[in-house]
DNA sequence: GGTGATACTGATTAAATTATCACCATGGTG
DNA sequence: CACCATGGTGATAATTTAATCAGTATCACC
């Protein structure tokens, strides 16, 4: 993982949720792991335009920050499934919340960004 | 403003979120505003570690994006004050939630570091 | 032995966000 | 005039986040 030169403000939630939960593909990971979508492959299907390479990347810094846990299953071909922790579970429907803002602040957006 | 080489996908109400109102000093400005810190030399002074550049810049975001409102009043010296609009008053306690679970979540995300 | 499916990684580059530093403008006051 | 306070900008660099591309490994099946 990355080493940041600039420490995290302890102090700020805001920032530790950017840091743990708040990024480009980790809300539609978490949110299609809630919806039963838990293995790695499915996973890449389903959350469209991530690639190969960042959909580990993810899982492993969410795995690592226990929102979700893995299991390896001893069979061929793999099968690995991811599942939300408490602390996933938690924070979903405060994501879904801003999710929500964010679809019905999208028509203001886009006149804004038009009228330039 | 950045000019954006990948489109923001507006069918993510998150990003949407990310761009407007989840940045590093957004969430402190408008909760200061809110407070009823409303000049730049106050926010700049209450907002500790934001330099003068990057305030203003954030305050013509949040301006742009019609968070908050400028108020430029002849005086001497310069007074322009800031305020919330109502898209800015509505997403403010979403911001508060996370922020909450982002503070509970500190301990955990201190343990998992020190662990290293 | 070659092919396919699944899961995963290393090295590098690109994009986006923040930071730094120097600078301008206005008008009041000593 | 020099200096202060306020509000603000341009150019550039650093930091952080995400993308790209090529590659590894296991074991089944034909």
């Amino acid at each position: 993982m990355y080493e940041r030169k600039i420490p995290i403000d302890y102090t700020c939630g805001l920032s530790i949720a950017m840091e743990v939960a708040i990024s480009k593909w980790k809300f539609c990971l978490l949110t299609e792991i809630h919806k039963g979508v838990v293995r790695p492959k499915d996973l890449f299907d389903a959350v469209h335009g991530i690639s190969k390479r960042v959909l580990h990347q993810q899982l492993k810094e969410l795995e690592f920050h226990k929102l979700i846990t893995k299991t390896i299953y001893p069979e061929v071909p793999a099968r690995v499934e991811y599942n939300l922790t408490g602390d996933g579970r938690e924070v979903l429907p405060l994501l879904y919340a801003i999710d929500q803002w964010g679809l019905e602040y999208v028509p203001k957006l886009k006149k804004l960004t038009e009228e330039i």
